[in-house]
DNA sequence: TATAGTAAACTACTATAAGTAGGTTACTAT
DNA sequence: ATAGTAACCTACTTATAGTAGTTTACTATA
């Protein structure tokens, strides 16, 4: 993450005596809060009086400053976006062959998740807390039905089972981010979607479709 | 989709003279027009109020019959995923060959959700319309650079542009998939998940990592 | 050092939406 | 015919996003 932290921020709002802080200072604070409101609550039940009173301000300063709760939302998703983007290629660029490239990419990804783990869920998952239960749930089902196709493949035959677990899970999500990218190409027919997961999958098994 | 359409519910409906109808009927109408709803608006947009117009019914009547907005939704996430999962379960099962498993099951999964595409994405992912464009935007940045990284790998040299970008679309679902299922698996190191996914897609240029 | 101008902040409101208390209507069994 | 109850209603409370209009204190100039 870029400039400063929120307890540098802060220590620089305590020499305003009056607690009159000018406006660039109070947003870095407000958007710093936000984060880990956000954080700490997920987007639905963070609500703006709650900023309002961590920031220790009223709320119409908030709403002076940051437009709205979207607004808000959406200046710290494209912020975080962006940090996480540029560490990501950083490290591609950083790394010499297509094998290291690849590893040190998703390397920086998964640091970069694990540093602000709370926050990420918050802006780039769902809407944590409300639904995650059920939604975890299914996705679990899904998964096992997965992880009990592969296990059986000889691709990975040689695999641990908490490796043959994960691999399913990431696997779910590979098929449901296809189909949300889906409705950008809604001419692809199903089959051609099915068939570019299974040529994913068992690549030296299976010709290549076009 | 399991029971009766919307049409076949509101036609028993209209026998009852006096809009006096029994719970089962009542309740069945009402998640019927609830998944319409959803699927219309999103979660966050729908408003048991709207609900309560469209059932053409007053609100104390939807809260006696489904609890509450939570509860409604997650009813009809768990139903719905029980229809999608039993009819992977199915394809998977018909299927003889485990290529043709595969094949079968992912084909399903799109099928389902060509077949009820706001709907899944109202349920499954995320709350639609709010930060879409936001969110949509971040994924084709870093699709774009893992597009870019694979589309120099000679296992991937000969597949047309459409599909390099779909994959890249899938694989970052399989990225973002495997960092939520992380949090379930807290002593894996980002080292270790980040060479799963690489050998996952590069398989025959790497040694298997356990 | 008084004061005009303005940046920063406040109190007190509106609007919308979830959820509920308590009462009314009409079907059903005797 | 009517007692009992299933289905339904009006009218509220609570919570939260967002706003109108006012006040406070810092800053520049006389």
């Amino acid at each position: 993450m870029s400039s400063e932290t929120i307890e540098e921020i802060e220590e620089k709002i305590s020499l305003h005596k009056h607690g009159k802080v000018p406006k660039n200072l109070r947003i870095a604070q407000i958007i710093l809060t936000a984060k880990k409101m956000f954080a700490d609550n997920g987007y639905a039940n963070s609500s703006m009086d709650e900023l309002a009173k961590r920031v220790r301000v009223s709320k119409p300063v908030i709403y002076e400053l940051v437009g709205s709760k979207d607004n808000l939302f959406k200046m710290i998703l494209t912020e975080t976006g962006h940090d996480l983007q540029s560490r990501i290629q950083n490290a591609v660029n950083l790394a010499a062959t297509l094998d290291a490239k690849l590893r040190a990419g998703g390397l920086a990804f998964f640091n970069f998740v694990s540093e602000h783990r709370m926050l990420w869920l918050a802006l780039f998952v769902n809407d944590q807390g409300l639904f995650n239960k059920e939604i975890a749930q299914i996705r679990k089902q899904q998964s096992d039905l997965v992880g009990n196709l592969i296990t059986s493949s000889n691709a990975f035959e040689n695999n641990s089972p908490i490796y043959i677990n994960g691999i399913a899970h990431a696997l779910n999500g590979a098929y449901e981010a296809l189909a949300i990218w889906w409705i950008d190409h809604p001419d692809l027919k199903p089959e051609t979607l099915a068939d570019w997961i299974v040529e994913l999958l068992l690549p030296t098994e299976l010709p290549i479709v076009r």
